[in-house]
DNA sequence: CCCAGAACTTGTCAGCGACAAGATTGCGGG
DNA sequence: CCCGCAATCTTGTCGCTGACAAGTTCTGGG
């Protein structure tokens, strides 16, 4: 019999989460299942992250937590715009459940503080990028920074949704669409 | 006392489905409570949609369709790419519901017969409109196209999910946006 | 050592989707 | 005209879910 305090249900309940929402999307996932995943009463989660939004929350944060480490490694080895619009995809690709949840507010509690932060800190790298960039096309600031993040959202988020594929490799694609907006880097 | 047999319970349901969406998102309905606003008992909209998942894929054929129109309607008012864009965009901002669902492939049965049809129809308009941009830019076909959808779809679901706004007039930025991937009509 | 509170369980309730079986209605063939 | 049949809608039920309440077990600081 497994002891009555489960030691870290928090990070297992979250990691399960991922695993369900990656194979059945946000919409096929409940908390009893994680909870029966985990080996755990079907209230177990609940004491963590008070509701199901709560848990999604969590799971959001933890995404763009994760995409500003992203965005920052990079930016630390290269200026170029392209590759870092290259990692955002990356990210979204690679952490389909977290990224599908980040961008579904009405599964969220989108007042919630961890969240705020963690999406301040993704946003402020982004912008950084954009700011760099601003050095070669004066003016216009605005709408490169929505142009950027447009297109490598929309990119993101057209290839996990099965509306891209083609056999290519997604990140040699992003990397060529990317730089059909700026430059040839 | 309404009569037994409803009349068009089929599209009340569907017109009931877009508000509700359009207020608390997909998640957020159920078809109990659609029942309950046409006036007609829980079980009713079954017969016509089979399933939840049957209801919300008539929703986004209606929205293949309604878009398909749209494209087409300015494409043969001009032959401005970024204009096609534009609308795109339009038409996600203008039917939040139908856009929503329409890339929601977990939530479909997206082998339905009527939901491929109408995609291919929105699709060829897409193709349409790219094929014609071609003859400005030779090769990259495939990256231009997929550069052109990627930026007006990030767009138009950052817009929807809260992400851009800023009292800005959408369809002006969304123009601004376009402009900067393809030439400066 | 002990006890306050954190971590987890058990129990319960209403709402949901799916299904089955029955009631009502309109419609076409005779 | 009417009969029967299929489409439409209702009623009833099942297992599952999220939320909540109350109880049980563990753990760490004083």
């Amino acid at each position: 019999m497994p002891p009555y305090h489960h030691g870290d249900l928090r990070r297992a309940v979250l990691a399960a989460a991922v695993d369900a929402i990656t194979e059945h999307g946000p919409a096929g996932v409940s908390l009893r299942d994680l909870a029966r995943r985990v080996g755990v009463s079907h209230a177990g989660p609940v004491h963590h992250f008070k509701d199901k939004a709560g848990l999604l929350t969590a799971l959001a944060a933890e995404g763009y937590a994760l995409l500003a480490d992203a965005l920052n490694a990079t930016r630390a080895e290269t200026d170029s715009f392209v590759e870092l619009g290259v990692t955002y995809v990356r990210f979204a690709l690679r952490h389909k459940a977290h990224f599908e949840v980040m961008f579904r507010p009405d599964l969220l509690h989108t007042d919630d503080p961890a969240l705020a932060r963690a999406r301040d800190r993704a946003g402020a790298e982004l912008a950084g990028g954009v700011e760099a960039l601003g050095e070669k096309r004066t003016g216009e600031q605005r709408t490169a920074g929505v142009a950027a993040w447009s297109i490598v959202h929309g990119f993101a988020t057209l290839w996990n949704t099965g509306n891209l594929d083609s056999g290519e490799n997604p990140e040699e694609l992003a990397h060529r669409v990317a730089a059909m907006l700026f430059g040839d880097d």
